[in-house]
DNA sequence: GTGAAAGCGCTAACAC
DNA sequence: GTGTTAGCGCTTTCAC
């Protein structure tokens, strides 16, 4: 393995001091052009890579970002979309991505976090939901002064940006679909009450149903938890019901497919006893039988968004607190289709 | 936000020298019992905890660790339980976790992947399948003498660790379920060609069929390449035979899935008319309709077992390389069934 | 067993 | 615009 070239090198290759080739390297203001082109041919010619370390150590900056998710079970396609849009931004501007699952539930989560602080290792977090919309951490990242964005449909009203994706109009229209075929009497399952995407997704559906002049008789909505089980109980509850919904709105995949269970195991047929649509575009929804109607949100453009504000931010271009809503899609397969009579 | 406590702080409030403070921390020999507490004490109090980008640039050890892995389609579940495996042991031993997703097929590769220890950002990695399966990138690390670890169930003739799972044995297992069912005319569905895994499994099933006697003949075998996609044709292909398999082995989940669509697509009720099984426990299998009958792969362990093999390697702790062989579980779901006369 | 001094490779503050 | 001088907090070498 050959030895990798110091920052000495390169100045002494580009005939320059140290310090020189230092601003060059840091995008630093008060360089000739002509300078700075002498330093990148000598770095280029050194293959010169800065060493981390040692620019930690001495910027006390760690150029490392924190990405926390919450690590429950069906969140796996999620997680590993928010890690691709994130990875993509930290490698093209050289930071490095720390990923911390966690779980609401620990008692000392907070504490936890604060701590990866303290020991130096992260110089800036993103929080995606549900962590996001955890106020106690929430709270305890404002009063450390800790730099952060949120992965939240929610406002907060601390200086600190906000990517969110818009869920409410993703619901209204995929219900407007389910209604243009003909669907009146729609069940709807919600999601998890203490996700604040849950109540996103029910206020766009109930808005749809307004427009529509559909009365809130017709349309029962039952408490699920974003999980398959939840899913199929809440299924059969609303499969049970007389007169039966002929469509079913399930607030994400996984409770759709446990829906589409549910129905099987009544020997209902989707979609042509009832049609059934998710949220999510988890890859699951593309292989189930029928492949699933569903949302697709884009996670990683998301984390993109997210990772770059974040930077941003660290760099102290960061400035007032910014918004950003991004738009999902519908995908329509074969899990609804046109009321029959 | 208080500020951390260095070694210094800890030196003084124990009265000893900064060098002997260190030993301690870092478990050197040559310290008294009495020395060693007075340290631990100190360092307690402070709530000390060392400066990991002073301890790298000093140590010329990064006390980071990389895992790769290829990010195809069809496999974040995997992704996510290595991940989970790994940060366990790291965070239990003060290691980070560099996270490297990465295709078979992009070009430069093994570039990327020196250039990463050139940067000495990582002391050691971790090669998950099918990465820890491609030649050149093996035969590259060895040249540059870096230090990592394979997940694999390949032999390779370098001086380092592997750790496998019985993937022929659990196939053989299962092969063995199928034939105790009543089913003697199995279909076979082979995973992708280049994944070591692909031929383990086909070699499992071999050896249960010649086990009970069960003619080559009879058990017609397809190519697929561990999709979704692959596994639906590879089904229609199988149940358009004549004699219909009565049941049918997919070498993992997704290809199983497409089985069990290509089976719908046909009127063919499994697994009344033809049993299915898969391999891996994705967990859309269980989330299937019908539920799948699969095999339990002890990912996490897997990945614990790979992270403490490398980390010991690089304490020197070393010595000759190893090879670690876990046992996979069988989980009979729904899926599979009494062939019926 | 323990300690003193000399860096690791870089950035920060200031001088020029 | 550019260079000089000190550190950042730790590990290492070698002396005691």
């Amino acid at each position: 393995m050959r030895k990798q070239a110091t920052i000495d090198d390169v100045a002494a290759l580009a005939g320059l001091s140290i310090k020189t080739v230092s601003r060059v390297l840091n995008g630093e203001p008060n360089v000739r052009p002509q300078t700075r082109d002498r330093v990148l041919a000598a770095a280029g010619e050194l293959d010169y890579y800065p060493n981390v370390s040692a620019r930690r150590l001495a910027s006390k900056r760690s150029f490392v970002i924190g990405l926390l998710y919450d690590d429950h079970d069906p969140a796996s396609d999620y997680v590993i979309d928010l890690q691709d849009g994130a990875l993509n931004v930290c490698r093209s501007v050289g930071y490095h991505l720390l990923i911390q699952p966690c779980r609401t539930e620990t008692p000392d989560l907070v504490d936890e976090v604060i701590r990866l602080f303290r020991r130096s290792t992260v110089d800036g977090l993103i929080l995606t939901q549900p962590l996001s919309d955890f106020d106690p951490l929430v709270t305890a990242l404002f009063e450390s002064e800790i730099v952060f964005v949120r992965v939240s449909q929610r406002a907060c009203d601390g200086p600190c940006h906000c990517i969110s994706v818009d869920d409410d109009r993703a619901a209204r229209r995929m219900t407007d679909h389910l209604i243009s075929l003909g669907h009146r009497r729609i069940g709807f399952v919600m999601g998890h009450p203490e996700h604040g995407s849950s109540h996103d997704r029910l206020a766009g559906f109930r808005s749809s149903l307004e427009a529509h002049d559909i009365s809130p008789d017709s349309v029962p909505v039952e408490q699920g938890r974003y999980t398959f089980e939840s899913g199929r109980a809440c299924g059969h509850r609303l499969l049970a019901l007389n007169p039966r919904p002929t469509a079913i709105f399930a607030s994400n995949d996984h409770m759709a497919m446990g829906v589409i269970t549910a129905a099987h195991e009544r020997d209902l047929d989707v979609p042509r006893g009832v049609s059934v649509c998710g949220f999510d575009d988890a890859p699951m929804a593309r292989y189930a039988w029928p492949p699933l109607t569903t949302v697709r949100q884009p996670v990683k453009q998301v984390a993109r968004v997210a990772t770059e504000c974040l930077i941003d931010g660290l760099r102290g271009a960061g400035g007032r607190p910014t918004r950003h809503v991004l738009e999902s899609e519908l995908v329509i397969r074969e899990s609804t289709a046109p009321l029959s009579q």
